[in-house]
DNA sequence: ATTACTATGATTGTATACAGTATACTTCAA
DNA sequence: TTGAAGTATACTGTATACAATCATAGTAAT
C-alpha cells in the first residue's frame, strides 16, 4: 500500500507558499527577498527558508546575485517569447500523442474543464480563467504518458501564465475568445482529427502570443 | 565592461564536483550520499553540500526522500526512452531554426567537432567520444538564440549521456556509426537542405535510441 | 523459531552563531 | 559642491549545535 505523507517540511512549505505569492503577483517582479525577514514572516529560521528560494532560483522564479539579496525574476519581452515558441514545439507533438491515445476520462476532464473557463468568462473572472487555461493544458500534458514532456509542459505554462497575470488589468478582453479557441482543440480531438488539432493549437498559440505582444507594448505606452 | 568572477561559492564547488561524479558514473547510481561523511570528503560543512545535492535533486540526478539519505537516481529503461522521446521533440524543430540563422563560426564549430569525435572513434576513446558527441548537440543549441530551448537540450542530453555511459562497456563499438550519422547531419547543414537535415537528424536519434535498447537488453542477459 | 517491542545509534531537519562581503553613509579635502 | 576614502551596517555564506525522525539490533513473549 502507499504510504500517506505524513508532514511537510518547512522548507517544503515555504517553497510552496513562496511560489503561489510569486505567480500571483502578490510579491511583484523585482523584490528583494532578505532572507531574515522573509524568514520571520514565515515564523521559520533562515536554513529552510534558503532552501526554498534556491528551489525557486532552479525554476527561474527568482534570480540569485552572489552576495546579494535574491529577487523575484523579472521579465523582458524577449524571454516571454522564448518560452512561447518553445511552448509551440513542444505541445503541438504533445497534442498528436494524445490524440492518439485520449480515453473517456481525459475527455471528460477536458469538458469538464471548459465548462469552468466559460463560467469564469461569462463571471468576468480573469484570474480564475488563467487558472481554467493552465489547467487545460496541464490536462493536456497528463494525457501524454510521458512523465518529462509533461513536467517541461508544466513549467513552461508556469512561466507564460505569469507574463499573462501581471498584464492582466490590460489583457481581460481576450479570455472569451481563448476560450473559443479551446473548444476548437477540444473537437478536434474528440473527431481524432490530427490535421485539424494540429492547426488548431498552432493557431491558438500563435494568437496567444500575439495578445501578450499588443497588450505588452499598451503596456509601455503607459 | 564585464566583471571578472572572484570567487565560486563552497556549494557552487561542490554542485559541480558532484555533478560530474555522478555524470561520469564515478559514484553510480543508487549510492547513498550521506551529507556528513561527503561534506567530510570535500572538506566543507553540511550546509553548502546540501544546498548542492539539494540542486543536483531539481536536476533528478539525485532522488531526495524525506528522512532519509539522498541517493544517485537509478535509471528505468523507460526513463532513458521518455528522454529520448523528448530529445527527438526538441531537437529536430532546432536544427530547422539552425540552418536558418547558423553563420560561419557556427560551422566552423560543429566542424571542428566532427574532427574531434574521429579522433576519439579512431583511438577507440569511448568516454572521448561521448564528450564529443555531448558537445556536437551542444553547438547545435547554442546556435538556437533561445535560450530556453538551449537549456533543455542541454539538460535532456545530459541524461541521455549518462545513460550511455553506464553502458560503455559494451556499447563502444557504435562510436564509428554515430560519428558517420553526425557527419550527414553536419553536411545537410552545409547545403542548408531542410528536409534532408531532419531526415538525417531523425534517422540519428532514432538510432541512438536503437543501440541504447540493444544493449540495455544485453546487459541484462550478464 | 518467529514476531512484536524497546532502546540505541545514525542521519536528516532546523535553528543559531559567526565570518565574509557588498552597500550606504559620513567625513574630509580639493 | 563634488569626489574619494574610510567606516558602519546590513546582508549573504558557512559552520556548528540541537531536535526530530528513521533504521537497527537486541530482547522478551508466544
Amino acid at each position: 500500500m502507499k504510504k500517506v505523507i505524513t508532514s511537510f517540511s518547512l522548507a517544503e512549505q515555504a517553497y510552496t507558499m513562496l511560489k503561489q505569492s510569486i505567480i500571483s503577483g502578490e510579491i511583484p517582479p523585482g523584490t528583494e527577498l532578505k532572507e531574515e525577514k522573509l524568514a520571520a514572516d514565515l515564523g521559520i529560521s533562515r536554513t529552510p527558508l534558503r532552501e526554498a528560494v534556491r528551489k525557486l532560483a532552479m525554476e527561474e522564479l527568482v534570480v540569485l546575485q552572489k552576495g546579494k539579496p535574491a529577487t523575484v525574476a523579472t521579465f523582458t519581452m524577449e524571454e516571454s517569447l522564448e518560452f512561447m515558441e518553445l511552448r509551440q514545439l513542444i505541445e503541438i507533438p504533445n497534442l498528436i500523442k494524445v490524440i492518439a491515445q485520449c480515453d473517456r476520462e481525459c475527455m471528460d476532464r477536458l469538458e469538464g474543464n471548459l465548462e469552468q473557463q466559460m463560467k469564469a468568462v461569462t463571471e468576468n473572472d480573469y484570474h480564475r480563467f488563467i487558472d481554467s487555461d493552465r489547467e487545460f493544458h496541464l490536462i493536456l500534458a497528463s494525457c501524454n504518458g510521458n512523465e518529462k514532456v509533461r513536467t517541461l509542459i508544466e513549467h513552461v505554462n508556469t512561466e507564460v501564465n505569469r507574463a499573462f497575470l501581471l498584464l492582466s488589468n490590460t489583457i481581460g478582453m481576450s479570455a472569451s475568445t481563448a476560450y473559443a479557441e479551446h473548444v476548437h482543440i477540444v473537437e478536434a480531438i474528440k473527431s481524432r482529427d490530427v490535421e485539424l488539432a494540429k492547426t488548431a493549437m498552432r493557431v491558438h498559440l500563435q494568437n496567444v502570443q500575439k495578445r501578450f505582444q499588443t497588450n505588452y507594448e499598451e503596456e509601455d505606452m503607459k
